[in-house]
DNA sequence: GTAGGGTTAG
């Protein structure tokens, strides 16, 4: 029911609509005495279940002429409103307009309280607060009942506006000292979101009592403040009152919040103490916070015991299941509702979807498609969401369409369900279509298409869209930064990743424990290891992703010892170590050129830690033994492997026999390599390296030639820079910057002043069938040189200049990169797809190992 | 008369 649905015989000075609560209305009518009616007929509604059962009472006592007393009335609408149906609220409200007028202000006052706290409690808190209009304006003076429906109503619609009038109204009658119209006015600002409204008015509050309390607590644990919300709950022990079950459903769920297992249990230990029996409800807020806190033995055991099992419990537990990536156990209890109930609802049809959208299980998705339409669940917006979600995930765009065209009102979550459907099936261009032309887009939106972006390393363009989001005045949230700092992260823009950083700060971002991974890894990659210690120093919890992003910050500077202490500083802290972290860890050992330690953590994987290493890892120790020239044991790693070596491992093993020059290993390396046929660009470029600089250009051809029947092509070497925020993008060989002639000038006046200082070009690095002086045209503008000649005209003398490239540096590069640092005085840090390089005053931090 | 549970998309 709708406020449409009740035609209101409004006065005409009246607005219809619910803003138009005034004060004066108030003030215009004076309390009038109450007086008990004590002819009514009591009682006969009282056992009514049903409509029909109430229709034939009120029929019966129609009959024998007793209804028409106001107290009857009055007892037929409190029923009515206890039923809470629309159908019920309509009898109730006909019955009403029979009587309008006639009982006395005592009686119409009594009538109203209890319709407006039928339509509120029913939910049809806009019909609430038109009733309450109406009765003021009919000169019915509203008592201290009348403001907590009242309030309730305006709760409902979030009535911001309506509440604070009824808060005024309650000065006005110096009504607020009634702690029931206290507690009401607590909860309601609460519920809009003013949580510091809400405290205000409990701090003012004269009387308390175990409801202020709760309340509050309820607020703040609905507000995101959970902490608050328990610190509350300690304060009103220690006050002496007692919590019932309604705070600790409230405080139990402020501790499934905060994931805090060990707080959860602390708490619930009161209610022994103030001898607060189990119920349902309890008992769902308990299973739940079990669930949340990954305690799912204690949620199993407590569900398991429950005899009276309902749809909500059941729905708690699956919801759960399927956020925990528990999919098994959720559908065995979407199993037994079915055997046994109870009976599946549309809530629980939204996580049985979500389970087949986990599973990708396009079968079950289609029962329980089917069990939808069986059970007319169907029509409900949700439920449509999560079916486009399903069959986007399964794959069935068809079908994921069909059922968004199908549906008649359309939300955000349908349009956004829509295109991260697309974006997952491959279709990022369609759903950028559909973006730009939906009819409404929230965060979520923005963000869908932000993480696209990143996710197609449209790096530039994803930073471009988050501009955009600025320009339309969209407060970015936890989720937007993540990829952001991402996208900035493989720019590696210092000065966009510290904007981020105060972007985050000045808006007041929750940094949660991804978003605080993800920016340690975005100053990493930005070479700043400095300003990503100091966030991961920062970060309240820390989970193995975000040591491994500190220990990865270390690896990409190539400090091998600090990772190692980093490392066992996590393990003092009881963090168990997984595969990714022993990645980051051998890459720092390879790095450091630390191949004992090297050694001994690939063994402890195993020998204490239960990983068995899988193929990265051997591919790690390849690289660290190879590089350390350590070409026999390499290969004698490779030989022990479990499994089958791959492109990457046969290419570090070659890679590493070029520096070394160990033809016979090479040769050997080589043979698996083309044997493997693989389809990886890197590895076919590098062979076709290899021969060339052995100047085998048939051999070169010949490789070339396989990479083109494979459609593969050589990923050209590019290098970017950032100058005032905005990033410039090199190729090799680039002539498309628009101050081209000025970068031109510049790499000649380097070169001269180069040539002047002893250096002499590495032709070895040019892997074309070319001529000399071709070959030294080539290698003078590889990227990298380009964005450096770049950097030193635009950026003041003794700035450091930063460059970001995506292959790794060629040796050429390398020492003119070092020369330049010494020559022109300036720090060039240069990260290429493997580590960090920073050039100092004509050395690298690498030295010469990389 | 006031306070409490499960809900899809990034």
């Amino acid at each position: 029911m709708t406020t449409m649905a009740v035609t209101l015989p409004l006065p005409p000075v009246v607005s219809a609509t619910p803003s138009s609560i005034t004060l004066t209305n108030l003030d215009e009518a004076k309390p009038k005495t109450t007086a008990k009616d004590s002819s009514s007929p009591t009682g006969y509604f009282k056992n009514c279940k049903t409509m029909n059962e109430l229709r034939q009472i009120h029929c019966n006592i129609t009959k024998k002429g007793i209804c028409h007393s106001p107290s009857s009335v009055t007892k037929l609408i409190a029923a009515c409103a206890e039923m809470g149906s629309s159908e019920s609220l309509h009898y109730a409200r006909k019955a009403f307009e029979c009587y309008n007028g006639d009982g006395g202000t005592t009686g119409l006052l009594f009538m109203y309280n209890s319709l407006i706290r039928g339509y509120s409690s029913a939910g049809f808190g806009g019909d609430a607060i038109l009733l309450y209009i109406e009765m003021v304006v009919a000169g019915i003076v509203p008592d201290k009942f009348t403001f907590p429906f009242l309030l309730s109503a305006c709760t409902k619609v979030v009535g911001f506006f309506e509440g604070s009038q009824a808060h005024g109204a309650v000065f006005k009658m110096g009504l607020e000292e009634d702690v029931f119209i206290g507690n009401s006015l607590v909860h309601f600002y609460a519920e809009c979101g003013k949580i510091d409204y809400a405290r205000k008015v409990f701090d003012g509050m004269l009387e308390r009592n175990v409801v202020s309390w709760t309340s509050l607590i309820c607020g703040y644990a609905r507000r995101n403040c959970p902490e608050e919300a328990v610190y509350l709950f300690f304060e009103m022990v220690e006050t002496g009152v007692r919590p019932n079950s309604v705070t600790m459903v409230c405080v139990i769920s402020a501790c499934a919040k905060l994931k805090d297992l060990e707080l959860g249990e602390k708490v619930s230990a009161y209610m022994g103490e103030a001898g607060v029996k189990l119920n349902t409800l309890l008992v769902n807020a308990l299973v739940d916070m079990y669930m949340k806190c990954g305690a799912i033995d204690s949620a199993k055991r407590l569900f398991n015991e429950c005899v009276d099992r309902n749809l909500v419990l059941c729905n708690t537990i699956m919801s759960n299941y399927v956020r925990q990536g528990l999919v098994r156990e959720a559908l065995s209890v979407f199993g037994e509702m079915l055997q046994q109930g109870p009976r599946p609802d549309r809530v629980t049809m939204l996580s049985a979807f979500s389970a087949c959208a986990h599973l990708g299980d396009i079968l079950f998705g289609k029962q329980c498609h089917g069990y939808i339409l069986r059970n007319g669940l169907e029509g409900w917006d949700n439920i449509s969401n999560a079916m486009i979600d399903m069959y986007m995930k399964c794959g069935k765009q068809e079908m994921a369409h069909r059922v968004f065209d199908c549906m008649s009102k359309k939300t955000v979550v349908s349009w956004n369900s829509l295109i991260a459907g697309l974006i997952r099936n491959g279709k990022v261009e369609s759903a950028w279509e559909i973006f730009k032309d939906m009819p409404d887009s929230d965060l979520v939106s923005w963000n869908t298409m932000v993480s696209a972006l990143v996710q197609e390393s449209m790096f530039v363009e994803a930073i471009e869209l988050f501009r955009v989001m600025q320009n339309e005045g969209i407060i970015a949230d936890r989720v937007t930064m993540v990829g952001i700092a991402s996208a900035c992260g493989y720019l590696g823009a210092l000065d966009l990743a510290k904007w981020i950083l105060t972007y985050i700060e000045k808006n007041d971002i929750h940094c949660d424990m991804r978003l605080g991974t993800a920016l340690v890894d975005m100053f990493a990659r930005c070479g700043d290891p400095q300003s990503a210690m100091q966030i991961f120093n920062k970060m309240v919890r820390r989970d193995v992703s975000a040591w491994t992003a500190a220990i990865g910050a270390m690896a990409m500077e190539g400090n091998g010892e600090q990772a190692i202490d980093l490392f066992n500083e996590m393990l003092g802290q009881e963090v168990k170590p997984d595969e990714v972290v022993f990645v980051a860890l051998l890459t720092a050992c390879s790095h450091g050129r630390s191949v004992d330690q090297g050694r001994h953590l690939f063994r402890s994987m195993t020998e204490i830690h239960g990983i068995p290493p899988q193929i990265v890892h051997y591919g790690c120790m390849v690289d660290l033994l190879s590089r350390a020239g350590l070409l026999e044991e390499a290969l004698d790693l490779i030989k022990s492997m479990p499994m089958e070596p791959n492109d990457v491992i046969w290419g570090s093993l070659l890679a590493a026999c070029r520096n070394h020059k160990n033809v016979q290993v090479a040769a050997y390396a080589a043979e698996r390599i083309t044997k493997l046929a693989s389809e990886r660009t890197g590895i076919h470029v590098l062979l076709s390296n290899i021969y060339a600089s052995a100047g085998k250009w048939t051999e070169v051809a010949k490789v070339r030639l396989q990479l083109k029947e494979k459609g593969v092509h050589k990923v050209p070497g590019s290098s970017s820079t950032e100058v005032n925020g905005i990033i410039h993008e090199f190729t090799s060989g680039d002539e498309s910057h628009s101050e081209n002639t000025q970068i031109a000038l510049m790499l000649q006046e380097i070169n001269y002043r180069l040539r002047d200082a002893g250096h002499v070009p590495d032709l070895s690095n040019v892997m074309l069938d070319v001529d000399e002086k071709e070959k030294e045209y080539l290698l003078s503008r590889h990227s990298e040189k380009l964005a450096i000649a770049f950097g030193l005209i635009s950026t003041g003398q003794g700035m450091p200049i930063r460059v970001v490239k995506n292959l790794r540096m060629c040796t050429d590069c390398h020492s003119f990169s070092k020369l330049v640092s010494r020559i022109y005085e300036r720090e060039i840090v240069i990260r290429d797809n493997n580590r960090f390089h920073f050039f100092r005053q004509g050395y690298c931090s690498c030295c010469d190992y990389w």
